[in-house]
Parts: structure tokens; C-alpha cells; sequence
DNA sequence: ATCAGGAATTGATATAGATCAAATTTAGAC
DNA sequence: GTCTAAATTTGATCTATATCAATTCCTGAT
């Protein structure tokens, strides 16, 4: 949503050795031989000035990195417009994993005051040292990939979590190649209302009013036939 | 807060060259050495029934699970007393990612019809083929960590958001050898308020009862001054 | 130092969904 | 197949927070 290309300046070298951040970044366990590798895959510290961007949302995924001085903040674009924070990274802490899984960055990264990074380069991490293996796994579970957990965040109305649920159980079903017009929602009433931050009257009245509607068809309680998919989307794709 | 132990019986063995899980488990980009690798770091299928427990809360890490058949339902005990579910798994996913960070599980596995599930070594795993590495750490930047995302689930009441937030902020701070008791908020109260879930209004209101309680001093609107760091804690421990 | 525009505060009102309560349905145990 | 406890539905209120609106307060640019 904003202005500025990357504008990263390269600082002097400062060694994975040599570097401050010590055990807050991959522990120090790691032999003579290791932190010579580490360096290699690590470049040296990248500068940011407030408000400037590491990466952008849908940019493709190069590399990881460390915060090592300042701070920044992971924001995501909005579709009615604005920009919505989902975090904010403090030094030691390290932030990327969001451009995992798809290889493209979910969200936006930008300094909120002058700050320092370190870039690490998951290829040649993966080549150089397997010993780092289950500490990046470590953080990666650490760091919350907000932007997947679409019912947590957006305040949505209880209509809209309960077909989203539906529709990502769906397609869920549907890309492991079971059908996915119909399913076991395999969770009572009481144990929907705890994903979807809701009461079971009110999961009950949701469903019941899609069933009114004639989206889904209901029977014995947790079967669910989806009668109109495009009808289910477009409750949740459009307006708002 | 269930019955009974692990009851997990081991099955035929299935070897991953052979397993139905395909592409969606560990991709199938593997030569024949690292297929035969991933066997020796996998153990042979489980079998759960319905209720029955894989692990639980607090019980230390020891592997990750990829489900085969059948589904599970992933809850954490909740302070005042019920569990709360976080979310199910299908086939084709991987669980176990909650106990990475801490070494012991932060939730309760349980199946919600009978499922097999498949084990994976990770110390194995990591030892035998660092091929896999980035493909896992897709795996868990995917799987959201939900426990540790204080703010999204649990429907906190707009006070008890924000004083997490501090106390995160301050946490976090004093873990990396700063102050804790002061510190910049970094964020704009509408910011804030996309984080939290709130409207930049109701975050105003907030911090200023803090203010006005004496919890908290707020100097140029950013900066915060935790005077009663205990005060805000029992905010956030004591009822509900 | 002044000024302008965004940020924050403050107040009044509206509303989605929680809560409480009671009737009905369902499913598992025997 | 019957019984019983739990799950679900349905209805009537209540409430926290959003929303709308109007000042006031900062901060950064000139």
C-alpha cells in the first residue's frame, strides 16, 4: 500500500560470530565449524529507516531475517482498503516464515523506527548446517503465521465465521479428494462455538438460519450437505 | 482433562514408499536413499479410536504426527476448568508443531472417529535428511501455533487486551535485556486497535482507565510508564 | 514559531451476540 | 427397545463495544 522500493543499505560486516544478539537468535550451541557455515548464510546487516519496507505482501520468499536492533511491523492489506497491523517484532526475534508455505509473503513488513536486520538464506542454511534444523522449526512455531487463521482476527459477524468454517472444512475435504458437498462437521454445536468464538446458540442459530436460507441442509445434527457454494461465498466474499 | 493414557497400537507396517498420503505428507521429491531414510524415521501406523488421546497438554515433546485417516480435534485445558477446541486436522496434516518451542505440548490431541496417524522421528529425521528441512518448516509456518495468540481467541474483554499487550510488550523487552517497565508503544492507538480487535476509540478509553486507576503513566501519547506491574497482572489472572 | 492535518479524546447512541432460562431432540447405555 | 443425560433449539433480555460526531491535541513541515 505504500510508497518506497526496498531501499536497503548494506552495512559494514558484522559476523554471526561477533553479533549481539547472541542466544536470542539460533542458540550458540553450534560448533566452530557451524558458525563459520552460519556465515555464509547469512549476509551482513541490512539498515531500515522509519517507515521504510523490508518486504511487501506478495512478494516472493528469498530469505529469513533476524531483528537485531529497533523494531518493525507486519501488516496486511486489507481488501476494503487499508492496511490492518498483525504484529510487531521486537530484536532477537525473527520474522519471514510467512512467505513459507506459499513462497510468496503474506504480509508487509516495515521498520517502526530505525532498525537492523540480518538476513539469513534458507537454501544455503539448508545445505550448510542440518544442525539448525529444529531451532528455526523451533521459531517458525513460535511465530504466529497470522494471515492463515482467518477466524481469529477480523472481527467478523458470526454468519460469516460459521461459513468460512464450512467452506474451509470444504475445501479442505475437497483438495484431499474426498467429496466436499458434504461432510461430518465432527464438532458439537459447544466445540464450534470454542473455534469460532461463539456460543453454541448462537453456532445453532447460524446454521439453522443458512439451513432456512437453503445453503446447507442439515441432518442428524453434524452431517452438512453445502447446497449453494456460490451462495456461501458470496455471503462472505462480498460487502464489508 | 480425560480418561485415559496414550492407548496406541501399532499396526501393520506401512512404509512411506507405500503410504496413501502421497504429495501430502512430505513431498514426494525424494530419491530412493531419502525414501528410505524418511523409514527409518518414522515409526509404522498408529490406530486411535474415537476419544482416545495422542498426547497431552504439558506432556513433553517427542515427535510430530502426520494424520493418515479419519480426523482429530486439537483443545487446550482452559483456566477455568472446560477445554476449549482449537481447531481439527484431516488428512494430509501434520500436528505435533505445538510442542516445538517449549519441548512439551501446548494442547490435547484427540481423535474424533478412528484415525491412523503416522510418527515422525524428528531427531531422525533431522539427522538423516536435511532434504526435508524446508519442506517441514512449510509445514509448520502453516500449522498456526493458535495457543500462543493471546489476543485473537479467547473473547477478552477490551481491558484485558490491551494489558496483555503491555505485559507481552514488557515481557518481551525484559527477555532481551531492556527495561521493562517503560517502553514505546511503536503503534498508533488505531494500529493498536487492528491488532487487538478494537476500534482506536475503545483503545483510547482503555489506556486512559489505566491511567486514571494508577496502573500505568502515559507520556506523549506513545510512551507508557508501567507503575503497578502487579496491578495489571491481576487484571488479566484472577476471574475469568 | 506557526500552521495544517492527522491522531486522540470524549460523549451519545445503536446493535450483535452473550446470557439466562426453559422446552425439545438426540444418542448412547443398558 | 427404553431410558437418561447431554446436546440442541428457541425465546427474552442485557451489555460491551462499535459507530457516529464533535472537539482538542500533537507533530512535522514550512
Amino acid at each position: 500500500m505504500n510508497t518506497a522500493a526496498k531501499s536497503l543499505f548494506r552495512e559494514l560486516s558484522i559476523s554471526c560470530k561477533d553479533c549481539g544478539l547472541g542466544e536470542l537468535c539460533i542458540p550458540r550451541d553450534l560448533n566452530q565449524v557451524d558458525i563459520d557455515r552460519l556465515d555464509d548464510s547469512v549476509s551482513h546487516t541490512l539498515l531500515l529507516h522509519t517507515g521504510e519496507i523490508l518486504y511487501k505482501q506478495d512478494s516472493p520468499f528469498e530469505s529469513l531475517y533476524a531483528v537485531k536492533s529497533g523494531s518493525v511491523k507486519i501488516s496486511t492489506s486489507q481488501e476494503g482498503g487499508g492496511d490492518t497491523v498483525m504484529g510487531i517484532y521486537l530484536p532477537g526475534e525473527i520474522i519471514g516464515f510467512d512467505g513459507l508455505s506459499s513462497e510468496h509473503h503474506q504480509c508487509t513488513v516495515s521498520a517502526l523506527e530505525t532498525s537492523s536486520l540480518c538476513e539469513i538464506f534458507l537454501d544455503d542454511l539448508q545445505k550448510n548446517i542440518p544442525t539448525i534444523f529444529k531451532q528455526l522449526l523451533k521459531h517458525a512455531s513460535k511465530s504466529i503465521n497470522q494471515t492463515t487463521d482467518v477466524f481469529s482476527t477480523n472481527k467478523l459477524s458470526a454468519e460469516k465465521r460459521l461459513v468460512l468454517f464450512l467452506l474451509d472444512l470444504s475445501k479442505r475435504y475437497q483438495q484431499r479428494g474426498y467429496v466436499h458437498t458434504e461432510f461430518n462437521l465432527l464438532l458439537t454445536r459447544s466445540e464450534l462455538g470454542d473455534l469460532l468464538d461463539l456460543t453454541p446458540e448462537t453456532v445453532s442459530r447460524g446454521l439453522r438460519k443458512l439451513e432456512r436460507n437453503g445453503l446447507i441442509a442439515i441432518q442428524n445434527l453434524r452431517y452438512i450437505k453445502i447446497i449453494d457454494l456460490d451462495g456461501l461465498g458470496a455471503l462472505v466474499d462480498i460487502e464489508k
